[in-house]
DNA sequence: GTTAATAATACTGTATCCATAATTATGAAT
DNA sequence: ATTCATAATTATGGATACAGTATTATTAAC
């Protein structure tokens, strides 16, 4: 278990983090299928750790919402209904464009260099029809805002919201054209931000947001 | 420790989440200072349990940003800097907004008298001079709106936030004339709610925290 | 054959124990 | 006297053991 010697680097880290990263990322991946139960013993021995790190990072998970814990029932990867998407996607259009908003006040050149760079490669993965890289990049841009934003709390309360809808949005890339329009939709971010107007950077991406919604009930309604 | 028989309630909630609410109370009301240490161990000798569930719930607080959790270190209690207070201000502002907007969208009349009850409270007790009543009739007024927004996520981001602002935020009404500043801007949320006009009232909303803001801000100045 | 009750099994929730890491104090050397 | 090193103490992190409750299965009775 003591690998973090082995190699090289201190684990400054505490277990139950790296337990719920990793649930997090079999969450995201649907390997832990919404619904589903989760076995904190099997969980723990699969991951080769005793069940105290593992119940220590259910509980953070719950905290963000990816899973519910029902008293002495255990604990269930969150389903997200048509209703939840509904009620979390507004919300979380005011947050980013929010920070829109606090990155065109803020940016450096150098901020809208980093920007520019990951812009270019939503551009490149966009015209290769990559949709997994292009999510990736997406998920890079709205971090590198946030990052720019640097706001704290701000960022804390859209990561929770991101991380909840992280349970379904890859899925909203599979509409036919989504790549394109959002693609679309974040060169308006980028040049409401290089023009420096807040607003309207807060608009575009709260605009963007909510097109991922409605992509995504596009999707449903054709399934 | 058996004491939910006793009392003849069934325990339907863990009791990480009892300790974590506890502890809750006892970080808003100073009695575990900002910036303080948590010793575990002595904690949950002196609530009768073990440390488990004491640690269970400090991850619950951690997440919730109450506290901080340095590894190998221990728990500390959070401290806010001017800087958060300015930055998170803004975002709870942007919050309560919406739900103010969703709110003057969705009440019915019976919302309707829940929140003018509410509000006659918050008459009283202003015309009374007693703040800290006033202030329980302000988180209930709250607390009201979000229940009628009826919006999951929205109300446990708003709820996130709030916890943390709770940290400082009663302060604020020590300030001269705050809370007649507060009732009537009260009365203006009230007002634009009652019109049907969604607008107006997330802009009374919106300002009406970042007012609170200024009063925490004033206080400081002058301390 | 179906339903209800009881018993057994299994998982959650809590407590205790052990190991590791960090901090502090003491002692020695410069 | 001050600083550095080493040792000891203490608290955190993790594992394991135990208890209680819920669920399920089996058996018995109607």
């Amino acid at each position: 278990m003591s690998n973090a010697a082995a190699s090289g680097t201190i684990s400054r880290t505490a277990l139950y983090e790296e337990v719920a990263e990793r649930l997090r990322v079999n969450i995201f991946a649907h390997e832990l299928a919404p619904g589903s139960w989760i076995d904190e013993q099997t969980l723990a021995d699969k991951f080769g750790i005793s069940r105290t790190p593992m119940r220590e990072a259910l509980k953070v998970l719950a905290s963000e919402g990816l899973v519910i814990l029902k008293p002495r029932r255990g604990c269930y990867v969150t389903e997200l209904s048509d209703t939840d998407l509904d009620q979390i996607f507004p919300v979380i259009a005011l947050l980013e464009g929010r920070a829109a908003f606090e990155v065109t006040q803020k940016a450096t050149t150098a901020d809208l260099a980093v920007l520019d760079r990951i812009h270019a490669d939503l551009e490149r993965h966009a015209k290769s029809n990559d949709a997994n890289r292009f999510f990736e990049a997406n998920d890079a841009f709205h971090n590198a805002l946030q990052d720019i934003a640097n706001n704290r709390w701000l960022k804390q309360l859209i990561g929770d919201a991101r991380k909840v809808i992280k349970l379904t949005r890859r899925q909203s890339l599979e509409v036919e054209g989504r790549v394109e329009q959002s693609l679309a939709e974040h060169r308006q971010v980028m040049a409401a931000i290089k023009k420096r107007e807040p607003n309207e950077a807060a608009r575009a991406m709260h605009d963007h947001l909510l097109s991922g919604r409605a992509a995504l009930a596009e999707l449903k309604s054709n399934k």
